[in-house]
DNA sequence: GGGCAGCTAAACAATG
DNA sequence: CCATTGTTTAGCTGCC
């Protein structure tokens, strides 16, 4: 992604922008340009300004409490095998280790990692170091001239606008990206936490921080920095500066990723020069750390609370060691800023949610549907059973029309679609027919399975609006429309309506859809078509559709012989439904009853049982066997013979003088007594028995 | 590579 | 005759 690209860019002018993701051209070329320019390219952005504002006390407090000498940090890599060649900008080495997020802060506190002890040694190291630095430092003076102006810009905004101007238009093409990266970052975070922080081991008073540093590659150590901070800092413009350097991510962004570690580290094994560099690095980032300490700006020390006045730097240094060491006051100020950084975190979460929310909505009143309102969470409340869940393991699609579509789900409110049920939705299209050209990321469905009714509700807006195509099988939306429907039953122009009200997507190419929607109502044998004096509809069966609904392949669907007609009938729950459909013309209770066979036929047949052996296992049988007996069922019912359809049989026969009374649940009682009417039906047949053809193929 | 699931297209028939 | 509805089949793609 953004990272890998902006890896490439930086990590070897010679390869710039190969592999460059299509979706990072903006930052590519803004990092080429300002290359290309002479001028140190100044990518920060102001959502990363401002993150690093928020965390530049932590940060500057963690230094004070870990002791961890930025020199230290160097001096690590340095030593360690892949440092020579690793082409990590000095002042990143230093900067990182000074990163610390609130969480890592929490466990050092929390855990008391570092004795007091050592913290004493860590500090001593660390002003050693510091000396150490500050005589290279003067040797590469002139090399940090320009960094330190463009460091003073970035923290002292306004100092010099007119170089600012001319990054603003980078920092705006950073902040889209780091918006959408955000989270990745956070999640990445707490990976790289668990990485760098939790190797930190008591027990090792000498070299207590060693295991930090080395457990945190130096490039993730830089990408820490740059989650943390979710800035560019002063590093960044000096691998940009040093343009040779192969200092491939977190120059460019602050969405690092593992990846780019790993291009990191394999650059830096292959670069000889990397040595020297970094001894550059090393002197000119200390100035820049000084410029760029959390801590200190504008001679004052920025410590809560503080607001000492230090003449220069190393003053700041010796105050800061000084009045802000490791005691209890200082941990207590620093969890406090702890707090203060989560709490602007998490509003700026909520701020990005309504952001993300108005961005949807203005997406809906528009007429460009393509500019992208994204498809609410949809992974967050799957309920499923666990047979819809094995039955569509399905990743998400893609959407022919919004190439860019959900990619982040996002939390949304009130569903429009529906609260009066909680079915499950179903299937996720396992993918997406590519005829339209235009894929949706599978990745905004990652995980999941299946999704339940509140999902497509939380995005119902989004697809009622967008020409998105939802992500869901056909057979799974006309379940849903029929589930919605008021008597779980719909006509097939009704089913088209609905598709066509639901979804912005289905009001073109309506030839294709709507042959699909028939040939799936045909196919599945979860959908069973109740023909009526006036027409038919449809009904789905939703426990046929729970155990599967697939499609029958390689052979007639609904094969049928006419032997088993009579048994189909006793057994079909859809000759049930038809009854029940049928009586619902004139009688209240059949939407009930429908409704309550829809969602829960299973427990329907099972309450019809009670109390009679024999329905029990009439009800066993249907319980066991219902998707057979639904197949030959529509078998009939569709078959090319009218005469013969057990629905019109049914309907004409039984239900109008077999009057259902859902309260006595004698639906499948009535349908066996009614079935005897079946000129082919045998009374004495053991349809408990009886195996299911359904399977016969 | 095969099987499966899902989608699309098409042919065909029945019906209104 | 036409449109709609419904069935069936074939072919394709993607995933496992």
């Amino acid at each position: 992604m953004m990272q890998e690209s902006g890896t490439e860019t930086r990590s070897n002018d010679s390869a710039i922008q190969n592999g460059a993701g299509p979706g990072n051209h903006l930052l590519e070329c803004t990092l080429r340009e300002s290359r290309s320019n002479g001028e140190t390219p100044l990518e920060i952005g102001a959502a990363e300004l401002a993150h690093l504002q928020q965390q530049q006390a932590l940060q500057a407090a963690r230094q004070i409490l870990i002791n961890q000498q930025p020199l230290s940090g160097i001096k690590t890599h340095k030593r360690n095998d892949k440092q020579p060649s690793l082409q990590v900008p000095v002042s990143v080495a230093m900067m990182t280790p000074q990163v610390i997020t609130p969480q890592q802060m929490q466990q050092i506190l929390q855990q008391q990692v570092l004795t007091p002890q050592q913290l004493q040694v860590l500090l001593q190291q660390q002003q050693a170091l510091m000396l150490q630095q500050q005589q290279l430092q003067e040797f590469y003076k002139k090399q940090q001239e320009q960094l330190q102006l463009q460091l003073l810009q970035q923290q002292h905004a306004g100092k010099q606008p007119k170089e600012q101007q001319q990054v603003a238009t980078q920092q705006l093409a950073f902040q889209q990206q780091l918006l959408q990266m955000q989270q990745l970052q956070q999640q990445h975070l707490l990976t790289l936490q668990r990485q760098g922080l939790l190797s930190i081991q008591p027990g090792q008073p000498t070299l207590p921080l060693q295991p930090l540093v080395q457990g945190m590659i130096p490039a993730e150590l830089q990408q820490l920095w740059k989650e943390v901070t979710g800035s560019h800092t002063a590093d960044d413009v000096v691998c940009n500066n040093h343009s040779t350097l192969d200092l491939s991510t977190t120059c460019v962004s602050s969405t690092a990723q593992p990846k780019a570690s790993l291009l990191l580290n394999s650059h830096a094994s292959t670069n000889g020069q990397a040595s020297v560099l970094t001894l550059k690095r090393e002197s000119s980032s200390h100035e820049e750390y000084a410029q760029n300490h959390s801590l200190y700006g504008h001679g004052v020390c920025k410590w809560p609370g503080c607001e000492a006045i230090c003449e220069d730097f190393p003053s700041f240094l010796k105050h800061l060691n000084n009045e802000h060491a490791l005691d209890d006051r200082s941990t207590a100020q620093c969890r406090v800023q702890m707090q203060v950084v989560q709490q602007l975190e998490l509003q700026l979460s909520k701020d990005k949610e309504r952001l993300q929310a108005m961005m949807t909505h203005l997406h809906v009143k528009s007429t460009e549907p393509k500019a992208s309102p994204q498809p609410l969470n949809l992974v967050s409340s799957a309920t499923l059973s666990k047979t819809v869940s094995e039955a569509s393991p399905q990743s998400l699609p893609h959407t022919p029309t919004t190439p860019t579509a959900p990619l982040t789900p996002i939390t949304q409110g009130p569903s429009v679609i529906t609260t009066t049920s909680i079915h499950n939705v179903g299937p996720i299209r396992r993918r997406y027919s590519d005829k339209y050209n235009v894929p949706i990321s599978s990745d905004w469905m990652i995980s999941v399975d299946f999704l339940s009714l509140p999902d497509i509700a939380q995005n119902q807006e989004f697809y009622k609006n967008a020409e998105v195509r939802p992500p869901f099988t056909y057979a799974s939306l006309i379940r849903q429309a029929i589930l919605e429907s008021p008597e779980k039953q719909l006509t097939l122009n009704e089913i088209y309506n609905w598709f066509t009200r639901q979804f912005a997507y289905f009001r073109r190419n309506a030839a294709t859809w709507k042959g699909a929607i028939r040939t799936n109502l045909s196919l599945h044998k979860c959908f069973i078509r109740v023909e009526e004096e006036y027409g038919s509809f449809w009904t789905v069966d939703d426990e046929a559709f729970k155990r599967g609904h697939h499609i029958h392949r390689g052979r007639p669907r609904k094969p049928c012989p006419d032997e088993h007609f009579d048994q189909l009938v006793a057994h079909s729950p859809s000759l049930i439904k038809n009854i029940q459909t049928s009586h619902a013309y004139c009688s209240p209770l059949s939407a009930a009853l429908q409704a309550s066979m829809a969602e829960n036929s299973l427990p329907l047949y099972t309450t019809a049982s009670m109390g009679n052996p024999a329905l029990n296992s009439l009800a066993n049988a249907m319980r066991e066997d219902l998707n057979g007996v639904m197949e030959h069922t529509n078998s009939n019912g569709s078959d090319s013979s009218p005469g013969r359809s057990p629905m019109q049989g049914m309907h004409q026969v039984h239900v109008k003088e077999e009057p259902l009374d859902p309260d006595e649940n004698e639906g499948p009682l009535s349908l066996v007594t009614t079935a005897n009417h079946s000129p082919e039906f045998d009374p004495d047949r053991d349809y408990e028995d009886e195996p299911v053809n359904e399977d016969m193929e």
